[in-house]
RNA sequence: GGCGGCGUGGCCGAGUGGUUUAGGCAAGGGCCUGCAAAGCCCUGUACAGGAGUUCGAUUCUCCUCGCCGCCUCCA
């Protein structure tokens, strides 16, 4: 079974299944309350991957990830764009799955929303009240953070420290400057619920609680996340569910960000670039191979530098892809799989995995230099095996020829055939004019899209 | 102020107490090719600085410098 850093351990530690055979994983999805940025990008792609991995494996993974379709900052923006909250939400809700399948990002089995969760966000935070570890104030219902066996798990500092590091506004009310919303009461015209302790709408960490322990059931699998979330978000949703006497995850992961010239991205910092923007720019895969290139908990710099090297290497794939298409469809060398097993089951370690990728490549075009078809046709087997398991298509199909670069293709053959290499190096040179490249091939001649 | 991370060859980015190299991109040389393209082969004296532990450290310890993150909404 896999290992990887656990994030209450602070170690790499092995992922030990609630039940054999099933995993069942949950991993916070985004506030639709505007275009998804390039971190969530990252983020999206790491857990896929990993879920598409253990999938390979042969697990059943159960991949539950939410929307948070209520916040603060949705209602912002209905409120300045003079519509409701629900309008915004539906709406970047569909951005994000229109950018998650152009990335290839498998839709979650499950992706619960918030709002439908309301009814059993109060039912979990009237339980706390009852026992007295949470209380209410003028502005809502907070949780008492020194009723929590082992606050400061996540954040991995003792209370003490956290407390006199706190920068959070001191509200007079509140019992600790640690303790956290559970529930906002609603100002006039905002969205709100009915509850016991008057309408208003539930804080955002109470709902992956409830919505992870329903959809997972006790004790399930694994938790994981973008790093900024592990304190305060998964350490407030750990603090409720360990008040309320639930077993929570057995396992926190967290991705590391995506960097901007060395700057953490962050909608806060206003140095984000869209998802959006961003795929209709590059090959979508070749965002995922710059992730695969990084290690998940290492920051990553996306840049278009980073960008254009994944492009280029991915080139290199797409024309082995084309290359080997034709071999008999064998079974992948055992070997090289298992060494790719190695890399993956070590804390994910997606670099060596794809180092074990071009090794795979490369063995394949040497056997078939060598004239050895099989020995080519097991390692390309397990090319395509290892780049299918992390989420990786290879161009294997050409590309469609328009009927005038086949003309121009065709008067290039025929120059070549009659040794007027003057006339075909012109022909070749149009057609790297017009963006096509020409490859001269034993199997006859190939024309592709730069 | 508290806690944590990082600094690897032109760029990105793994990894390890020592015999043989991560890998990708870029670069140079060769093979192949009419010339190319693609592919294959070869090449580059990389581990921030200092001290220490050790037979031996890029890899462990300490210190210095630089960078970054969390402690507030945030993937």
């Amino acid at each position: 079974m896999i290992r990887l850093h656990d994030t209450a351990l602070g170690r790499v530690a092995d992922v030990e299944l609630r039940d054999a055979g099933k995993v069942s994983m949950y991993v916070c999805g985004p506030t639709v309350d505007g275009l998804p940025h390039v971190g969530h990008g990252r983020m999206a792609l790491v857990w896929d991957v990993l879920r598409r991995y253990l999938e390979w494996g042969g697990l059943d993974v159960r991949f539950v990830s939410n929307i948070t379709d209520i916040d603060d900052k949705i209602i912002a923006r209905a409120n300045a764009e003079g519509r409701s909250a629900t309008d915004v939400a539906v709406q970047y809700e569909e951005a994000w799955y229109d950018s998650m399948k152009a990335l290839g990002v498998k839709r979650p089995t499950v992706d619960p929303h918030a709002t439908a969760y309301v009814d059993q966000m109060v039912e979990l935070i009237a339980g706390l009240v009852a026992a007295g570890k949470a209380y209410t104030t003028s502005d809502g219902v907070y949780l008492s953070v020194d009723a929590v066996p082992g606050y400061g798990l996540l954040a991995r500092q003792s209370l003490d420290s956290l407390r006199s590091g706190a920068r959070v506004d001191v509200v007079e009310e509140k019992r600790s400057p640690l303790d956290f919303a559970l529930w906002k009461a609603a100002k006039p015209g905002e969205p709100a619920w009915d509850a016991p302790w008057g309408a208003g709408r539930p804080g955002w960490h109470t709902e992956c609680v409830v919505m992870s322990l329903d959809l997972l059931g006790e004790g399930f699998d694994l938790h994981g996340g973008g790093i900024d979330l592990a304190f305060p978000h998964h350490e407030n949703e750990r603090a409720q569910s360990v008040a309320a006497g639930h077993d929570f995850t057995r396992h926190w992961a967290h991705n590391g960000h995506v960097q901007m010239a060395g700057e953490k991205m962050s909608k806060s910092l206003g140095n984000f670039r869209t998802l959006t923007d961003l795929l209709a720019e590059v090959d979508p895969r070749a965002y995922r191979l710059v992730v695969l290139q990084s290690h998940y908990r290492a920051p990553v710099e996306v840049t278009g530098a980073t960008l254009d090297a994944a492009t280029r290497a991915l080139a290199g794939l797409d024309g082995f892809g084309r290359r080997v298409a034709d071999l008999p469809s064998v079974a992948a060398d055992a070997a090289a799989v298992e060494r790719f097993r190695a890399a993956m089951d070590d804390d994910l370690d997606t670099p060596r995995a794809m180092a074990e990728l071009w090794g795979v490549v490369k063995a394949a075009n040497t056997a078939r230099d060598a004239g050895d078809p099989a020995g080519a046709a097991a390692f390309a087997a397990a090319a395509r095996e290892i780049a299918g398991a992390v989420g990786l298509s290879l161009g294997a199909g050409s590309d469609e020829i328009p009927a005038d670069i086949a003309a121009l293709v065709a008067a290039r053959d025929a120059a070549r055939a009659g040794r007027d290499f003057a006339g075909a190096d012109g022909l070749r040179d149009r057609l790297e004019a017009l963006g096509w490249v020409v490859e001269d091939t034993p199997g006859g001649t190939r024309a592709r899209r730069q």
